[in-house]
DNA sequence: AATAGCACTCTAAGTGTTAGAGTGCTAATT
DNA sequence: AATTAGCACTCTAACACTTAGAGTGCTATT
């Protein structure tokens, strides 16, 4: 029974305590832990242990005579050193499919499904984000003549989206001019990425003769102003509703700032949207997000890619004390999926 | 001091006790009453009174040593009889009209802004659902062709509202055929209510020649496959979050299941539309309304009109304590507005 | 008819008490 | 030297008990 490697018994232990209170969410004891895992130690021992745990800060207590609690570290080190990612089952799976089959026909249901499924494998805030305008490609422009002064101009890009903008034209338009700039964009401009668009215009205005100057210059207008290309990007979500009746927000400003988060979306756009290009799965614990509205929960994200090119993200976010393994898996599935699906539906 | 009317101090009594207790939450004892309104009767007297009120099913005991509450029989009568509208200030009218007019330009962010103001004015969730498609009128149908089997079919009705769905052709479709349905269609129903769409085109099928024949039908089939026809009402609603800090849903899980009523739409969708062709201000009062999920709140709805004719629902929910003559004067205002507004972007 | 007085009821808040879970330390054991 | 048993100590959560105060309902009085 000597020289038993201490690290190991410290690792074993912190993953105990971990996987405990993320089943039970009641701070774990020594002889919880002891019993639980059927150990050769007794409960004095893993005490001497937790102090070691708690004195690198992995752990904590709620107060003396209280169970211990993983802090964020000893979640980061629990997620980095022994988290096997716990993959859906085939049954699991297949349901999912089987939803996004159903809800693809259309963009919107599609984001929704997806968002559900998420919530429905985890039990934690499902989260998804439009694809990024700019990284979407051009497919179709079409303007649609409304009446004597409006114009419907109408945008179709590579993933399905369809975005249209009512234009005020300020002077008269002219039917066929119209038709020869959808159809000079159209052709010009197939397959290339929105972001590039107003660039390359530019670029080709500048060294154009003049005769064709004036017409360019109207084409860029028809596409610019309305704000097509403007990136206006959504957020669905799913599950914010039933995860409140987790112990952590038994207190209810507690659940109402959690909420709040879903009311004014910036900052999880910009939370998603930061770590977009980072490949992989990220996890960002507890104290780990800069943002101090979240900063008592955990983020996992990843992008979703249509013919091999990010142009989105999606995730999860709930209490630290969430199952790690089922999340990650769960998510890293679904991007997969809302890919593939975005390319059938593009 | 004799032959006061009876009737009309139980009266006078009651709505003390009805305003008392919306300002308050707290139960209304017969010395409060007596002092807010420096009333020249005693506590005792009014005790007596309130006792008769109790027997009539107005108002009611928490338990025997607490003050009295409201019943919804009692907010009824006080709606009914003595709630004079308390119209908004001029100042909040000009604070809603500059934030209709920055968010007209299009149609989400209206009903977004409208929802909001609802809540801003009166502290309970301001709900609107979208114009009833069928009742909007129809104004232009356009169709793309994106590739070979696959046409994006845009309609733009009356109210500014925009759809478009991407329909999957078995058969090669010709370019000019397209057109010509297109235009048909356009001439032929233009201004026509989208819900008498279908009935006009079967009627006009049974009276054509047979060279017409295929030609109506293949148009019938791009309008009425596609589900561009099909209703598909959205509900926006501001406020579910911030409502919830008050103290009827101190008790976690009635805040959860007030939630619920915005996750899972279907319920308020059906209550907003049942009254949608009853004219002016509707309010429900807790268990008045059937549908138990909300037989603890008021619902407050009212149409709106496009030109005169009736094309969508709005409104707001909260508890049966709710400031009465607020909400319905603002869910008043705010349906003129937004019916004014739409008529602007149609 | 209205009111004052009074006994009664019930809650909410505060106080004590206790059982139990859990720790940390020390001394014994392997 | 590492592990463990034993034990004193701490803190919480739950329960019981008490009390102040708000409010009622009834009765006798004005």
């Amino acid at each position: 029974m000597k020289h038993v490697d201490i690290e190991q018994r410290q690792k074993k232990i912190l993953g105990a305590i971990v996987e405990s209170y993320i089943e039970t969410a009641i701070p774990v004891g020594s002889r919880a832990v002891s019993q639980r895992f059927r150990m050769s130690v007794s409960p004095a021992t893993i005490r001497n242990v937790m102090a070691d745990l708690e004195e690198k800060g992995l752990i904590t207590h709620p107060h003396t005579s209280a169970g211990r609690v993983p802090t964020d570290k000893g979640y980061r080190m629990y997620v980095d050193l022994f988290l096997e990612p716990k993959h859906l089952t085939k049954e699991e799976e297949s349901l999912i499919a089987k939803l996004i089959d159903k809800g693809c026909e259309d963009f919107e249901t599609l984001m929704q499904t997806v968002s559900k499924s998420i919530c429905m494998m985890t039990n934690v805030v499902g989260i998804v984000l439009t694809p990024r305008l700019k990284r979407s490609v051009f497919k179709h422009v079409e303007f649609i003549p409304i009446d004597s002064s409006r114009i419907l101009a109408v945008l179709i890009t590579g993933s399905g989206v369809v975005k249209s903008t009512m234009l005020d034209m300020e002077e008269e338009f002219v039917k066929s001019e119209l038709f020869r700039i959808s159809e000079f964009l159209n052709q010009e401009l197939s397959g290339m990425f929105l972001g590039d668009i107003k660039g390359y215009l530019t670029r080709r205005l500048l060294e154009q003769s003049d005769s064709f100057y004036t017409f360019l210059k109207k084409a860029m207008y028809m596409l610019s102003i309305p704000g097509l290309l403007k990136m206006e990007d959504r957020i669905y979500f799913e599950g914010a509703t039933s995860i409140i009746a987790c112990p952590e927000f038994k207190d209810i400003t507690k659940a109402r700032l959690f909420l709040k988060l879903f009311e004014e979306k910036r900052d999880l756009m910009e939370l998603f949207g930061e770590d977009m290009d980072v490949e992989g799965i990220k996890v960002h614990i507890g104290k780990e997000n800069n943002r101090k509205s979240v900063q008592e929960y955990t983020i996992v994200t990843s992008n979703y890619k249509v013919n091999d090119r990010v142009i989105g993200a999606l995730g999860a976010i709930g209490p630290t004390r969430m199952e790690y393994g089922r999340v990650i898996s769960a998510v890293s599935y679904l991007s997969d999926i809302l890919g593939k699906a975005l390319e059938d539906l593009g």
